[in-house]
DNA sequence: TAGTTAATTGAGCGATTGTTCAATAATTTA
DNA sequence: TAAATTATTGAACAATCGCTCAATTAACTA
């Protein structure tokens, strides 16, 4: 049967993510939700059951907009390294005015939410994981490439890089010092790259 | 003219600060707060103003506390840098079911906390300055005493340690793996250190 | 077009929020 | 000890919370 709604859920779920990554879970009323993304409550517990449950929507829809980036900046540089860097800088200096907050929803999550929300925990979890894969996969064709030592461990590379795309988007934010970030980015990876 | 309180406010703020870490600012209620300080609501406000006064008394006794473990580990060790080394491995591994949470709990104030309240802001920001220049002083003590090299940019390390120790923090808390964290301490500190 | 089904509405529920304040208790001053 | 001052209490307020559901509108079917 034909999708018959008035509302086009993937531009809801969207609008949902960028409200709840300004103000949190907690922070972020269902009446908040409701301007948000233009639908009556009774629209919106037909549609999406609870509060929780569209925000463990929103955060996914996160995560793979957060992918598609990625994706984006390998492809552009031709480089799987560089463009790890590029995207790096991207999302840690150049979008921290246009995002809706700088800190990165999947850590605002772990954060913000307790044990009474434990599919939230678990699904912020999940998503930090596959993106620390997926970091070691573009390790993986860096070092196929050429680009970092053959003898490089990928997955303790990948964990390294995960701690410091989650600190550095928090220093960004208590700093607001976007040359002195800059510099540690660079450093980051001279320290892994083949000179 | 003597203090005549029934209660301890040095006794009255940790307490609130181990709920506040736990729970968050919009998380703790002022009803969690009342039992956690075993005080009544006319009290409190008499005492405090406001929760996010309390808050900021929290958020610096907070800060208070870590710099006193931080100066035990540096006493203990005799040494800067291996004391500062140790007070990484105690805060994000040793602590870690200890704590009322994981996670800093000026990063989670930073996390959570939006303009509505500008003054928590601004002290969870100049709370973690202190602490980058704190790291920064016994940067310069280590480099006085030969443990880094001369030429060690100690204002660009401290900088560097605080998204270490800001990212490995979350990243305890979203694999759980000690092991991994533990290593990835190692690697820091043997990346700064003269051998 | 008439009848059936599905989607949407919004008033409003009970619970909880941060906070106030008149009443009470405890302490200090005279 | 009596009076004055200070501290504490807890019921209660207005506002807001997540969410429900009977009524209404829109869409589809025959």
């Amino acid at each position: 049967m034909a999708n018959v709604a008035k509302y086009n859920r993937e531009d809801v779920i969207r609008k949902a993510m960028l409200l709840f990554w300004e103000k949190g879970f907690n922070g972020a009323s269902t009446r908040d939700l409701q301007q948000a993304i233009d639908m009556r409550p009774g629209s919106i517990y037909a549609a999406f059951g609870s509060k929780e449950k569209i925000y463990s929507e929103a955060l996914e829809c996160y995560s793979k907009e957060m992918s598609n980036i990625l994706n984006k900046h390998i492809a552009e540089q031709g480089s799987p390294l560089t463009g790890l860097e590029a995207f790096f800088r991207n999302v840690v200096i150049d979008r921290r005015d246009s995002n809706p907050s700088e800190v990165c929803m999947l850590v605002k999550t772990l954060s913000e939410v307790n044990e009474q929300h434990p599919d939230l925990l678990e699904l912020a979890r999940d998503l930090l994981k596959r993106a620390e894969n997926r970091f070691a996969e573009i390790l993986q064709q860096a070092r196929a490439q050429g680009e970092i030592l053959p003898a490089s461990d990928t997955g303790i590379l990948a964990k390294h890089l995960q701690v410091q795309m989650i600190g550095l988007r928090i220093y960004m934010k208590t700093s607001g010092n976007s040359q002195a970030v800059s510099e540690l980015i660079s450093s980051v990876f001279r320290a892994i790259s083949i000179k």
